[in-house]
RNA sequence: GCGAGCGUGGCGAAACUGGUAGACGCAAGGGACUUAAAAUCCCUCGGCCUUUGGUCAUGCGGGUUCGACCCCCGCCGCUCGCACCA
């Protein structure tokens, strides 16, 4: 009997599949099905850290399933290796942000290699490598000659920390997503990518993509933000600057327009500051709204104040009516209009405003049965009902007053039907060194122009410094120094690069050709895409996985390749998380430094070094800050990387957070051993007995049934547990003969190969199968193995359990009502309460329950 | 405020489609082996009671049902996302 030494046998079975080649993708006519798994690729910080290890053991899980079903799997990884980080480093410790980044790239793929993965190395790129980047260029050029690409000045996200414009998605509160800084507007001019076009489509794909959480679909549905409403023109009247002899609201309730009391302008809409420049009332009113800050809780407190402009508007289906223009904070400019027509009866924002100045509530919808004296007090009234105080729209209800308004605007020709949306177009540039360099030239007399496909591409200059702020490329003596390619004048390079999620938003297809000279082999991307299983966090679900969305359809619209979802399948995974441990003085302990004593249901944290009580903590996410990470490094050498791998699995479903526990671990190290055992004494000379060797049979099939339907479903943890309690079972049939045995080790070392790799091909070898597990075929069960002949049902009364009865399968009704009424327990139970039965509910082959009164 | 999800032992969690609640693991307690420890193995492990049994128990209160962790109604709590979106 040998102990098993993961620390030997891991490094033996790498090695084994690394000279095998085994995880090269297949290429060519296999005329198998493809599978492709794909887990978000990692930025290159330097550590692979444990959510990263149970992101990629979660996929790897997947891929190994899937190749042992029979499927050509594409299991690649590469490095989101563009980026602020980087930079960073080069200002602190004046490194070069390529460098860096090449150093922790090297560092992490050798810790990735130790996790036994089944990745194709041999596809591995990064986003910083000119042979990715310049693809980028290429079909950046081709996006920008198809109209999706263009250049508009506006106000930006300008983040004073790190520098740089943000996107709107990469504001989070008012703050920097990275830096954490508040969030500035600049005015800047930059290149924008026209994700609007696709918004409508954005949408409606949501309703295709039936492998994705129901939560990450609505988040990028309300993200999105449609609403179908109309544009409604106010003819002004009184003292009007002028170009504004009108100003065009948006609504989404056309049915209320007869219940308008006033129009709102926000605080930045042109003709505010058109009647700001005469009025300094209306100026210090304007300066007072934007001294609010952007956070939720400053927009929670804030009071709707607003300024009377003195302008009336025309009511675009009554002439004869006017309404006061006011300019109010709580209307954005970004949204819609940024003007509104407000109906105060059936808006509750609007009936606050309407209150505070005393402006006229005028109810036009009236719930079911409610009289003509239908008024609102202080609660907008939003629901159905039928349209009154409203001319011919009188007696419609809310839908149909919906259209028949808007055909009347639109006949007078004052708005049409329309649809706005809350999402942005996609503001691009980044005034940043460390990233993909926009291939464009500007030229005095041609404007911008494309770099040609022959220069591509456009390569980052190496000789740059950081030690000023700002961005190097502009300050580089030569590089933005060109001659334009139209004309041959002295032109000046871009010096902004793309925002890195523009590199995550392709690189899945990439990854089916690699080396290919266009951007996206289609061939290649024809038969992997769309990614079958894609694995990340939850962190992602907008812009990531958005940006992905809209470029694939982008590209593919451009010719380039042929889908239109990327990600078939989605999975959002849960993170690592770890207690945290705080000394006297406040600051976080590490969990190596810590010794938990348990004294019953009590715990107690001491630190080792130095003998103090700690604190116990929240369990939070594993972090530097709080102390609380364990190293997949340390873990592997202590327990190896099977154990470890078991755990981060089997503890939690896999989409919740798992607690990092060392007993935990330890658990799943036991496990490794007893199934070790198992096979190092396995004796195939063995003989048994007929019923031992039919019962582990059975149990054998009920095992490779539950273990599959575990893992196909993605619940892990319950597949674990089920192959926890198979190894037990084998156990128990130590007695059965050789070849029982041999059936179920076989299945088990199969079984447990997605989980614990290396430990399975030990397992396979010592079994004397030729080969690897890894090629072995997923096992079958056998449907009459797993279904026994004879069933303990249990017997409920009034529908507690008070006895069972065994009946063989399938059992007449009658039978098993007699059987169950002539069961002793049940018997006995009837005479001590002195009650007789009234009814028998049989389910067959379940359950019997008798009624009793 | 709006939307989504969750709430089960000391802890992480199981429970297929409404059919024996707590599988599996951790922690804990007891025992075997050992000079001792580690490792390993065996037993106990939701509460209470008169313990081969009874009774209560899946956040709380109702309901539907022969039968509810599961379905319905109303609360409470936690987590996540969005947020003055017209």
């Amino acid at each position: 009997m040998t102990r098993y030494d993961p620390r030997t046998a891991e490094p033996r079975q790498r090695a084994r599949w690394e000279a095998a080649k085994a995880f090269v993708t297949p290429t060519g006519e296999t005329g198998r099905p493809k599978y492709y798994v794909l887990e978000m690729f990692p930025y290159p910080s330097g550590n692979i850290h444990m959510g990263h290890a149970r992101n990629y053991v979660m996929g790897d899980v997947v891929a190994r399933h899937k190749r042992a079903q029979g499927f050509d799997v594409l299991h690649p990884m590469g490095w989101d290796a563009f980026g602020m980080p980087a930079e960073n480093a080069a200002m602190e410790r004046g490194v070069h942000p390529g460098d860096w980044t090449w150093s922790n790239i090297a560092a992490m793929r050798d810790q990735l290699k130790l996790l036994g993965l089944s990745l194709d190395w041999s596809r591995e790129f990064a986003t910083c490598d000119p042979a990715y980047y310049g693809k980028q260029q290429a079909w950046f050029i081709e996006l920008l000659k198809r109209g999706l690409v263009y250049r508009k000045e506006g106000v930006v996200n300008w983040d004073p920390v790190d520098n740089t414009v943000l996107a709107n998605e990469q504001v989070i509160d008012g703050r920097g997503w990275r830096s954490g800084a508040e969030v500035e507007k600049k005015k800047l001019t930059q290149w924008f990518l026209r994700i609007t076009d696709y918004a409508d489509d954005l949408v409606e794909g949501l309703a295709s993509l039936d492998r994705w959480p129901e939560k990450v679909r609505l988040m990028q549905a309300n993200w999105i933000g449609r609403s179908t409403g109309a544009r409604v023109t106010w003819p002004l009247k009184g003292d009007v600057p002028s170009g504004f002899e009108s100003v065009e609201v948006f609504t989404t309730r056309p049915d209320t327009l007869y219940g308008a009391s006033f129009v709102g302008l926000a605080p930045d809409h042109p003709l505010s500051a058109a009647i700001a420049q005469r009025s300094s009332e209306a100026a210090a009113f304007i300066a007072e709204c934007k001294k609010g800050g952007a956070s939720q809780a400053e927009i929670d407190q804030a009071e709707k104040i607003g300024f009377d402009t003195g302008l009336t508007a025309i009511h675009p289906l009554d002439p004869t009516r006017t309404v006061p223009v006011w300019i109010a904070n709580f209307i954005l400019s970004e949204y819609g209009t940024g003007a509104i027509f407000a109906c105060p009866a059936h808006d509750q924002r609007d009936l606050d405003f309407a209150r505070k100045y005393d402006l006229p509530v005028i109810p036009v919808v009236r719930p079911d049965g409610a009289g003509e004296d239908f008024a609102v007090a202080d609660e907008a009234y939003v629901g159905p009902g039928r349209i009154f105080n409203s001319a011919d729209l009188d007696g419609l209800d809310v839908e149909a007053a919906k259209k028949a308004a808007v055909a009347r605007i639109e006949a007078a020709g004052l708005g049409e039907g329309a649809t706005v949306y809350r999402l942005r177009d996609w503001g691009v540039s980044r005034q940043r060194y460390w990233g993909c360099p926009i291939p464009i030239i500007h030229c005095e007399a041609c404007g911008p122009v494309p770099v040609p496909a022959d220069q591509l591409p456009v390569e980052l200059p190496k000789d740059v410094t950081f030690d000023v702020p700002g961005n190097p490329l502009d300050r580089h003596p030569t590089w933005k120094h060109v001659k334009c390619p139209s004309c041959g004048a002295d032109a000046r390079r871009e010096t902004d690069t793309l925002d890195t999620f523009v590199d995550s938003s392709w690189y899945f297809a990439r990854f089916t050709d690699p080396t290919a000279d266009a951007p996206i082999d289609k061939a290649a991307a024809n038969r992997w895409l769309p990614v079958d299983q894609y694995i990340g966090g939850v962190e992602h679900a907008i812009l990531h996985l958005l940006y992905a969305r809209f470029i694939t359809r982008a590209l593919s619209d451009a010719g380039l390749m042929e889908v239109k979802e990327p990600f078939a399948g989605l999975f959002t995974q849960g993170m690592v998380v770890h207690e945290t441990y705080k000394a006297a003085d406040g600051k976080w302990v590490e969990p190596t430094d810590v010794e938990i004593v348990a004294d019953g249901d009590r715990r107690t944290a001491t630190r080792r070094s130095t003998g103090e009580t700690l604190t116990i903590g929240d369990i939070e996410k594993m972090s530097k800050s709080k102390k609380n990470v364990v190293a997949p490094e340390e873990i592997l050498e202590a327990y190896g990387v099977d154990a470890g791998r078991l755990f981060v699995l089997s503890d939690s479903p896999p989409e919740r957070d798992v607690q990092w526990t060392t007993g935990g671990v330890e658990g799943a190290s036991r496990f490794v051993q007893r199934v070790w055992t198992e096979f190092d004494g396995f004796d195939p000379a063995k003989t048994g007995d007929a019923r031992l060797d039919e019962a582990l049979r059975r149990e054998t099939h009920k095992a490779i049934k539950a273990v599959s339907e575990g893992v196909e479903g993605f619940r892990f943890n319950a597949a674990i547990a089920k192959l926890y309690a198979f190894v037990a079972v084998i156990r128990a049939h130590a007695e059965a003969g050789g070849e029982a045995r041999r059936e179920a080790l076989s299945a088990l070392a199969r079984l447990i190969a997605p989980f614990t790799p290396h430990l399975a091909e030990e397992c396979w070898a010592r079994l004397g199968q030729d080969g690897m597990v890894l090629d072995a075929p997923w096992p079958d069960y056998d449907p009459a193995l797993v279904t026994d002949d004879e069933l303990t049902l249990p017997i409920q009364i009034n529908g507690k359990r008070r006895g069972e009865v065994v009946m063989p399968r399938g059992a007449p009704e009658d039978q098993v009502r007699e059987a169950a009424l002539a069961n002793p327990a049940v018997q006995a139970y009837l005479v001590s309460v002195s009650q007789s039965v009234r009814k028998v509910i049989v389910v067959p082959d379940r359950i019997i329950n008798l009624v009793a009164g």
